[in-house]
DNA sequence: ATTTAAAAATTACAAATGTAATCTTATGTT
DNA sequence: AACATAAGATTACATTTGTAATTTTTAAAT
């Protein structure tokens, strides 16, 4: 499948949040980031083109749903953008993090139940 | 500043690693990725117009040398990244990691580091 | 000094992207 | 049934990007 773009992604988004939706649905989603209504309808032609989403009729307008999961673009990406910035090494990028005080107590409890499940699976 | 693309991307990162580089120097490094030699050097054009990277004449060709710090751009585009990607949260992107046996020892004992650091830091 | 060859600068060009406006069509309303 | 209106489809258009080819300049060799 092609890629999806910045502005695609961000409409993708609000259907991964909660979905099936309608075109005004989303577009009210979207007010927020100040998107126009007929860029919206444009992004949503062209994931549906792209095949990321998928629609049903309902009535005159459409449903839409995403085809394509989300956590598996989210760790395609991820890999992408860590060998592309990071160059394939993940821990640099939890230490800059940490370096710019990004991370909360929340971060680290989960990392460490990440490292704690990780080895479970070590055994 | 203007963005970086990808294909820009892989040229600084050369740059990063080693420099000030020429032109030729640089072609070579990235002839592993079959980039074509005009193409660097429409690439290294480019980055010099967004002023990411700067040279200086020596003789008759120019040492590149990076005008941006190669840590402060991954750390934002590692915020950026995931506040598209994953809404801002970083451990979904560690978890996705771990679950996908992207996870090695080395990034385990760093992450531990890590956390130690980030610790001690909260006192 | 001339020639040549290599560097840099300029130009090319299709595809993707951001951002809408306009056109067409189907449906709800009167 | 006619019509207005809202949805979707199509068109628009400048910018960015990937990927080079062509042109111009200039240093190096003879």
């Amino acid at each position: 499948m092609q890629e999806i773009s910045n502005s695609e992604l961000a409409v993708l988004n609000v259907l991964w949040h909660h979905s099936p939706l309608n075109a005004s649905e989303i577009v009210n989603a979207l007010a927020a980031q100040q998107m126009h209504e007929k860029t919206v309808k444009t992004l949503l032609n062209r994931l549906v083109k792209k095949q990321a989403i998928g629609f049903e009729k309902q009535g005159r307008a459409y449903l839409y749903q995403p085809l394509i999961n989300q956590n598996e673009y989210q760790i395609k990406q991820s890999k992408t953008f860590i060998e592309r910035v990071f160059g394939g090494n993940l821990s640099p990028l939890i230490a800059g993090f940490a370096k710019h005080n990004e991370l909360n107590e929340k971060d680290i409890a989960e990392l460490k139940s990440v490292i704690e499940q990780w080895e479970k699976e070590q055994k």
